[in-house]
DNA sequence: TGGGTATTGACTACTGCGGTCAATAGCGTT
DNA sequence: AACGCTATTGACCGCAGTAGTCAATACCCA
């Protein structure tokens, strides 16, 4: 019945999915009520049903959808080839940064997904974790060029550490536009950019030969 | 009726704070049942309301409780006077993984604590939140010799970096200890230190003078 | 045995859940 | 206007589980 849901006008279809969306990642799979879900997206709740069938198909869906949009946006867009530690991961922190900004509520339900233990779905999100995200993730630690750090330096160490700069990078203007409302409208990526330039040279001349 | 709960054999005691400290991480303040912790804690359901009053009179004793736990443990062991950073974060975060190594389900229930969003409680914890964790969390971060870096280096920056880098560290070991059961009991607290120290001292020659 | 405290668990009154399905609304075709 | 067909409704079901109460009982010491 998901493809006759796929051609209803968009706008009923991206009320019920965000309606979903919100629902399940502030609530957590068990905690979520369909109830409160047809309300907000102002349908009935025979509705529902009738496009997902149960409450577990509406949940699979939306993590599919959701993925998909991810996936098109963030590992499409990595140059894999690049053996440049601080250029890889400075390309990965941004585009995470650009994609959690522009799609704040997708990465929430994502979030709590992947950390939810509803004995229904765990089994089911943990493959589709596996089959997703932990094997793009171990293709971003290959084919990195250690030979540029100096000589008397761990390249092991070195790569850690340029890993978690990068994250603790991305995770302070996160934090900034969680914590902060007035800081969301105001944030300017190119600036972001700049800011992350500085670390990044700064990591260079540390490390680097 | 909190002082006669003390008084009570520690097995006891023990049985039903673990029991309470492990219902409501798992499930969160709303969705945590009185009936699931009288039920793990082998007491009965007249005997929990007669000690704490009321689910949120429970709640509102473990957050403190565990509080107590945590400040003696961590903040009072950190010396605030340690001007080197790398020595003071250093501290900071070998202590904080020895106390979640020692203290795992204290810890989870107050990370989800903080992070509950349920209005019945979520006043008290803000409070708390703010006189406890935010206040000490600043004094970590003033009174640092920021003139032993090199001098072409942005010493906010390079503090920054340090600090991401103690963090990344931090979350790597308990990355590690949460996923792989078989690492907890084949954890070692020294050697932990010892690869730790390998990290200091790569961020010693790459930023100090 | 009496008296006092510690402990029990059946009980109440209630809320909200996922899911169903007969009824109806809405629309294109004849 | 009348038919047929699909999209949509929402009252309803049976159930599970909730926080909190309180008369009854177990337990222990004098």
């Amino acid at each position: 019945m998901i493809d006759k849901f796929m051609n209803l006008d968009e706008e009923k279809r991206e009320r019920i999915i965000n309606a979903a969306l919100e629902e399940f990642a502030k609530k957590g799979y068990d905690n979520a009520s369909t109830n409160e879900i047809v309300k907000s997206a102002n349908i009935s709740k025979g509705l529902l049903f009738h496009y997902f069938g149960s409450k577990k198909g509406l949940f699979l869906f939306l993590v599919d959808y959701v993925i998909n949009i991810f996936v098109d946006g963030f590992y499409s867009r990595i140059n894999f080839d690049e053996t440049d530690i601080l250029k890889r991961w400075g390309q990965i922190a941004l585009l995470k940064i650009e994609l959690i900004q522009k799609h704040p509520d997708l990465y929430g339900f994502l979030l709590t997904s992947f950390s939810d233990d509803s004995k229904e779905i765990k089994k089911d999100v943990e493959n589709i974790d596996k089959s997703v995200v932990v094997d793009a993730y171990e293709k971003l630690l290959v084919n990195i060029d250690t030979s540029v750090f100096k000589n008397d330096m761990d390249a092991k160490k070195v790569m850690e550490i340029i890993i978690w700069v990068t994250q603790g990078f991305g995770n302070s203007i996160m934090e900034k536009l969680k914590m902060d409302p007035n800081f969301k409208s105001t944030f300017d990526m190119s600036s972001a950019v700049a800011e992350f330039d500085g670390y990044m040279k700064l990591l260079r001349c540390a490390f680097y030969k």
